[in-house]
DNA sequence: CCCGCCCCTGCATGAATATGCGGTGACACT
DNA sequence: AGTGTCACCGCATATTCATGCAGGGGCGGG
């Protein structure tokens, strides 16, 4: 790994940060391995519990000495970092993850954060940023590489669900969609909007119309995949 | 804004960056807006173009000396700051926008990134981090606070849809559900599958039984919900 | 005062739904 | 051969739905 820049400090963080930052290492490559095992031990405030070359080796031995934080590769030999990071946190729910890796495509990055890894970096990232990383994640925060952060907000603006659409629905009658949403049937709406089961007819019939459909269930349907209510 | 904590020093970026980072503020309130004039101002490599209190202002001014990126708090008189970076945007395709605001809720950061943000900073982020953030955006990064990562990631594994729920759906029965889905009725949807109306019920009860449903419309909310077709 | 909109209620009617119960044949597995 | 599952079909019945038509009161704006 190529050590470049100099080192950041990190901000005050409102979780309580352990007082020693306690890092299990799951990288193939002996030497990066090596190194980072280098850095944290000898860096004040943490230390290395662990320093595995696969993720077998580390679903296998990590609970003997548990740590705050994992720092793991995704390309790994036998099970693959992702694979292995949802076992961990199966396993041990409040276990934080870190991914450290030369991978930068979406896919990776969203299966990584979508198995519960809490950051994800490059593996160019600086020592001295990878520490205030470390840190950054235990006191609760997200940290990325900046071109990870920008692939994070551009998949985010791909994924986002489409606007809302406007139907121009009153307020009764988007609580009356939310209830359908919710299983109700016209007689159990009526009940728990204190109406009749006539008034829930009438409402009914205008969202139907401003939805263009004709059952409750399309209507459900819209309400959901369009985000009504 | 209260100041706190050391500055952070920046990594190298692959993106090159302009030896000069020209910066417009826009913040309603005074005096953070003209502490952060002085910052901006004050510090060198970067340069403050503009510093307006309103996003009218800074609409209206802003392209008199446009800046490399624009600072902008989301509560101001008039036009907010979502609606102004969408304008921003739509003008300026180029320009970098970084928001800076109290505001640290899901949907103000989503409909920010969404329209056009680079990055997201809540108002507690000291100087130095300030600075190094807008250096990290100009160069191609996405900087956030780390309670404002950390949410983007939670609402990013909120957006994607949970993996397949299992129910054991024949695939007749997952036919079904999906013509439900689309808004037919067990008449049209007996037609489709070239079956009587008689095994669409036959089907329908399975599939009720299956979710745990009594209606169509749970059905399809189920199943859309839960991603079964 | 008038108008538009929202919310409320009623009744009627044909169609659809949901559930109960009954049956058959094909196919794979033991 | 026996069993289980899937797909198919039927009938009956009470309930619900969707739509048509009728009416009223409250509130805000012009």
């Amino acid at each position: 790994m190529i050590m470049t820049n100099e080192a950041k400090t990190g901000d005050d963080l409102t979780m309580p940060v352990a007082s020693m930052i306690d890092v299990a290492i799951i990288e193939d490559e002996r030497d990066i391995r090596e190194c980072l095992t280098f850095l944290i031990s000898g860096t004040e405030g943490y230390s290395c519990t662990g320093s595995y070359r696969s993720m077998e080796e580390a679903l296998d031995k990590i609970e003997h000495q548990l740590p705050n934080i994992v720092l793991s590769d995704i390309g790994l030999p036998g099970m693959d970092g992702i694979a292995g990071i949802r076992i961990l946190k199966e396993r041990y729910p409040d276990l934080l993850i870190l991914m450290l890796t030369v991978y930068d495509d979406d896919e990776r990055i969203f299966d990584a954060m979508c198995a519960g890894a809490s950051g994800y970096l490059l593996k160019k990232t600086p020592p001295a940023k990878l520490l205030e990383s470390l840190k950054e994640a235990v006191g609760g925060g997200a940290p990325m590489s900046p071109e990870v952060a920008r692939r994070v907000i551009t998949l985010f603006r791909e994924i986002r669900p489409p606007e809302r659409a406007d139907y121009q629905l009153t307020p009764h009658e988007t609580r009356l969609l939310k209830l359908f949403v919710e299983g109700h049937i016209y007689k159990t709406a009526a009940v728990e909007l204190g109406v009749s089961v006539n008034t829930v007819n009438f409402h009914v019939r205008n969202i139907y119309e401003k939805l263009q459909v004709h059952t409750r269930s399309e209507a459900v349907a819209k309400a959901l995949v369009n985000r009504l209510v």
